[in-house]
DNA sequence: CGACTTTGACCTGCGC
DNA sequence: GCGCAGGTCAAAGTCG
């Protein structure tokens, strides 16, 4: 039943996406060419043209944030590491700024229609700004890697997308996977014999999870974008 | 060969 | 209507 209703959810949700983008287009203004072919697909969904076109009473405004990312000043890449798979479809020079802006649009899901903007700070070079337009329809990366009800059977994290889209051509090291499929392989190995040993050695490999992760640039990049985010929640929360 | 980046062309909104 | 600027598309190139 689980299953089904969250098949039915993100039937549910896809054909939401799909509506909002369609609304936010015609009130944009399209040419009568795209609208034609925006019909054509809302025939295919069911819904009359009226229904499409009609300009919403609330208008559907993508939710906007902005997060700072510290880099190497010599590293002049505007690829910023924040977990998620990202595919970079664009680049401008912008007027306010001499340094190319970067368009990217989360690849990680098919539906999901996350875009973000990257471009180094006007004030400090050495700063990179991204700007993340809408809400992601899935979980993490990160979340996503862990099977749901995983109890000591899967959470295979070795099977960890790489994150970012710099393909590893960037010399960082893909060293936190390893090393967690490493402690999990050896803690989960031993089926339900909750031994002694094993409560020490999930001690030892929590602390040298932690300690892999504290050293790991990628992790703490994706762990400051996700408190800025929360953050941002927060205040979006206490504001209404 | 697939996934991804690059980059020039094109589209769209906006101010004049 | 025109020009500018930001955003997007898509063909070509690159890489593993």
């Amino acid at each position: 039943m689980l299953t089904l209703m969250h098949e039915s959810y993100n039937v549910l949700h896809n054909q939401l996406i799909v509506l909002r983008n369609k609304t936010t287009e015609s009130e944009l203004g399209m040419s009568r060419k795209r609208k034609h072919e925006a019909n054509v697909a809302a025939e295919s969904c069911g819904y009359d043209e009226d229904q499409i076109f009609k300009k919403p009473k609330e208008g559907f405004k993508p939710k906007v944030s902005q997060i700072h990312f510290q880099t190497d000043a010599s590293d002049m890449s505007l690829v910023v590491k924040d977990g998620y798979q990202w595919r970079k479809y664009g680049q401008k020079v912008t007027r306010d700024n001499p340094s190319p802006r970067a368009y990217f649009k989360c690849s990680f899901a098919p539906g999901c229609s996350v875009k973000r903007k990257v471009q180094r700070s006007v004030d400090d070079p050495s700063v990179l700004v991204a700007t993340y337009e809408g809400e992601h329809n899935h979980l993490s990366p990160f979340w996503s890697a862990i099977p749901l009800g995983s109890d000591k059977q899967g959470l295979n994290l070795g099977t960890l997308p790489i994150p970012s889209s710099s393909k590893s051509r960037s010399s960082s090291p893909r060293r936190t996977p390893d090393l967690m499929r490493l402690g999990f392989d050896t803690l989960y190995a031993k089926t339900g014999q909750e031994t002694e040993a094993a409560v020490t050695s999930q001690q030892f490999l929590v602390q040298q999870m932690a300690s892999s992760l504290k050293g790991d640039p990628n992790f703490t990049a994706a762990l400051a974008a996700a408190i800025s985010g929360k953050i941002f929640d927060q205040a979006r929360m206490e504001k209404w």
